[in-house]
DNA sequence: TTATTTGATACCAATTTAGTATCAGTTAAT
DNA sequence: ATTAACTGATACTAAATTGGTATCAAATAA
């Protein structure tokens, strides 16, 4: 069970190169190579992230990317919802036949109590939180 | 992002009809109809279960499956395992790029932690504790 | 005017997930 | 002994997701 997926992995990483250049602009190709992330792959992410208005762009030479928002605001479970969706830990498990009716279905709510762990354990990681560590491990 | 698979899913609801119906054989067929699950393929889950020592089966006619395990000691990570792989947030997050050196990564800590987390969650749902809420909401 | 860079999309391959089909062998019951 | 009801084993397929590539238009700095 891989928890993240590509695309949220690369977005991290692209989002701490960005947080680590912040106040100028950064292009797609410095992020790619940079981070040993596939350049046109990159660009989708990068889109995607504009369009959440995680980032902001600047097109033209000498253009790129830069962090909007403050890092600390941005938190993995963020982008777990952008690149693969609202974490869900199932449909709904326990159906009809064995609980009678959705409505009073206990069951869930043990399932949902997970659901809400895993989100808030995520929710704790920003990267503000992750590149203070970062900057922590290479001064060491 | 989905946490739990179909298999695992269906697999926690044959568990569930299986505890239910303790010391005694009970059919794919009848797990299937009961459960609503495609029966092919519970029959494929429950033959990786028997391969897992969670459940035994009898040939023939009359025969079917019966629980191996105590209830309580088949956890939903244990399932997660066998049906989606070990829990593992992601390969190696932060490569030589950004940390320099793989084995004084520390932010991979930070992952590690929460993998942590989420397989310990799960590790408190078992079987058994789905069987006991489940019927204290029946007899509700 | 040109090189550099983003915006927008379309496409493709590999993998995973979900589901189906088939046939051989075992057993209970008549 | 035969038959119906089962499991064991395995092969196959379709759909969705994931990971990655390619192309062309538009914007901008030098």
């Amino acid at each position: 069970m891989k928890v993240l997926t590509k695309n949220t992995d690369y977005a991290i990483r692209a989002l701490l190169a960005l947080a680590a250049e912040k106040g100028s602009y950064l292009s797609a190709k410095a992020i790619a190579s940079g981070q040993d992330i596939p350049y046109q792959f990159l660009r989708r992410l990068l889109q995607e992230m504009i369009r959440h208005n995680l980032i902001v762009s600047k097109e033209g030479a000498r253009g790129g990317f830069m962090l909007e928002k403050d890092p600390d605001a941005i938190t993995v479970t963020q982008l777990i919802e952008i690149f693969q969706g609202k974490v869900q830990v199932s449909e709904c498990m326990f159906r009809k036949q064995i609980c009678g009716n959705r409505s009073r279905c206990v069951l869930r709510h043990e399932i949902m109590r997970i659901e809400q762990v895993v989100q808030s354990e995520f929710e704790k990681v920003t990267i503000g939180k992750l590149l203070r560590d970062l900057e922590a491990a290479n001064r060491k």
